[in-house]
DNA sequence: TGCGCCTCTTGGAACGATCCAGGGCGAGTG
DNA sequence: CACTCGCCCTGGATCGTTCCAAGAGGCGCA
């Protein structure tokens, strides 16, 4: 009995119009060069006039491979200047798209690190994850690995040197170094930091960047380091204590967040940001970028992050597995009227 | 010859376990009402042991479904306030797990609005979309119709009001509507307009709250509009004709990007927002949340729209073939320093 | 006891692709 | 001419699940 063509069609169809058998077609498909030339001219016209798209579901089981990515959206966080996950996630999606693979996005709570990850994993629902939230250390690495999961992070191991997953990050020392400098440069001395509390690993690397960078140029730390929480209200309040305490002329911040709570503390004191006072932030955000009169701000390279991500994830599920050790990047330094 | 245990667990290693069939097992996972409970207890037992968690490919080829949702990534604007994407996405995946579905991630340029869509759609890879760009009509919308694909549209049919698939969108003329009587409330009556270009059907439907308000109160509203493109170039231009030539005592934006425009305005001369020019914005940025004084702007019920798109989803994936014709939220307003 | 009905369970077939072993055919060689 | 070798192509088996039709068993009723 003849089959109707009622849904999409499949290989057979394909193979029935071109007069071959399936598996040329799928051969015409996926490794084109082992048909003769006519061949796979008449297969690829037959393709053409159907219409025909491999049927994901069956190529995924047969394959055992989902070319899906997992990414785990963190909840969202309002009040703060932080978007940069978007940046991210926009060209995380691109760069995938071009080497194959669709990004699956999930959620858990914060709480438990690790829920979601598994109902993806064991359903072969994807074949990979890209890890970004690792601010305090990264139980989830362990814990994929220990169950063989295939993963990036986008951060480095900070509590297991001798992790052996890859991973790609940006230097934030390095980062901070950058906008130091360029507030020496300007003729500051006297550069207060504003950052995070101790336990945040991220933050006591950017805070590296700052205090290095005064230290080779002979400058003062004493004093000019304050670390609180991650909201506008804390950078204000810090930044009013040190402007009191230590005088200085300039700061440099772990974060957009802190440093517009630096450019409130300077209104209502009526000091003109760029003019009286430096102030340079960490993420370009768009609030950087919006405000006025600009916010100098650290803009890490999240483009080439996710094209680094996307490298590594290809080298783990191609052919070569490759143990390649990490990433790192060095972000740039948006200039703007705050400084 | 024994199968050795070398990957996951199959349904028929369960049922071998359990001393039952393969089907017996498929209908403990998926209608255990199906089974006599000491039967239905002995396979869960058996499930437990061995961890056991379906195939999804194997799922997905039988049952002709990959409950995967794909959600189209547009391009990040850089330079403006607008994040509020992030917000949705979020809610989305959210929504959509404990519906049973993921989201999928894709993109395409901006130029294309179909691109990318064809591709999944054809290869069974998604059983739905949410469709997000409808700022200038909806061309997606008739092309996935055409195709008998199911989607739900966040963004009414502008250019189509006889459409009939579902959509949910926010009523920006009620949010702008709200934030003009929050102004006549605090005594303003003379209140001013930057909105977009008259080729944005959302720019239109927002003035359209704006005016409708002033003229239910018998203000004026003559002279008293501009429209510009979406930047804080533009909206600082914008505002600083309007005060010269209308001496408005309050805006009311489009969006949080021209308010920004308007507060750069007033910096500049030494205006107070707040005090004496209120400035209300529209989507409830991070911007506005942590500029000073901080920018009333009319917010989105973006969680709720999530929840509705997720509804009008499963309408459409389960029994009931549905057509409801559409859903309108009411956005709220976040009152700050500003107004 | 015999019959029918209902509940629970069973094994075969199918979804649509890829893997694998093997076969046809023409060219090259002795 | 017989034989071997490579190239190209074929058909059956398989991935793990759900659909389908039918079988086994218990119970009530005549």
């Amino acid at each position: 009995m003849a089959k109707l063509p009622t849904g999409a069609p499949t290989l057979a169809d394909v193979a029935e119009r071109a007069g071959v058998s399936r598996q040329t077609v799928s051969n015409a498909v996926n490794n084109p060069d082992l048909l003769r030339p006519d061949t796979l001219a008449r297969v690829q016209d037959a393709i053409e006039d159907l219409g025909y798209v491999p049927n994901r579901a069956a190529r995924n089981l047969r394959t055992r491979a989902s070319h899906l990515v997992g990414l785990r959206m963190n909840p969202a966080q309002e009040f703060t200047a932080n978007a940069a996950m978007d940046r991210f996630t926009h060209s995380l999606v691109e760069t995938s798209r071009e080497a194959g693979y669709h990004v699956l996005l999930f959620s858990g709570e914060p709480q438990d690190p690790v829920a979601g990850y598994d109902d993806l994993l064991r359903s072969t629902a994807v074949d990979a994850f890209v890890v970004t939230d690792t601010y305090l250390g990264n139980p989830q690495a362990a814990w994929l690995r220990e169950r063989r999961a295939t993963f990036v992070a986008f951060g480095r191991p900070w509590d297991d040197p001798g992790a052996t997953h890859p991973w790609v990050d940006v230097d934030g020392a390095a980062g901070t170094e950058i906008a130091t400098r360029h507030l020496i440069e300007r003729g500051h001395d006297r550069i207060a930091w504003i950052g995070w509390r101790k336990d945040s690993w991220i933050g006591e690397d950017r805070r590296a960047g700052w205090s290095r960078t005064l230290k080779a140029h002979g400058l003062s730390t004493t004093g000019m380091a304050s670390r609180v929480e991650d909201t506008v209200h804390s950078g204000r309040e810090a930044s009013a204590v040190l402007l009191d305490e230590a005088r200085p002329s300039a700061f440099v911040c772990a974060s957009d967040t802190l440093a517009m709570g630096v450019l409130h503390t300077l209104a209502e004191r009526g000091l003109h940001p760029g003019r009286d006072i430096a102030v340079v932030g960490f993420d370009d955000s768009q609030v950087a970028q919006v405000v006025q009169p600009g916010l100098t701000s650290v803009r890490q390279p999240l483009e080439l992050v996710a094209v680094e991500v996307v490298k590594a994830l290809e080298g783990l599920l191609g052919a070569p597995p490759v143990t390649n050790e990490g990433v790192m990047l060095t972000p740039t330094l948006a200039v703007r009227g705050s400084s």
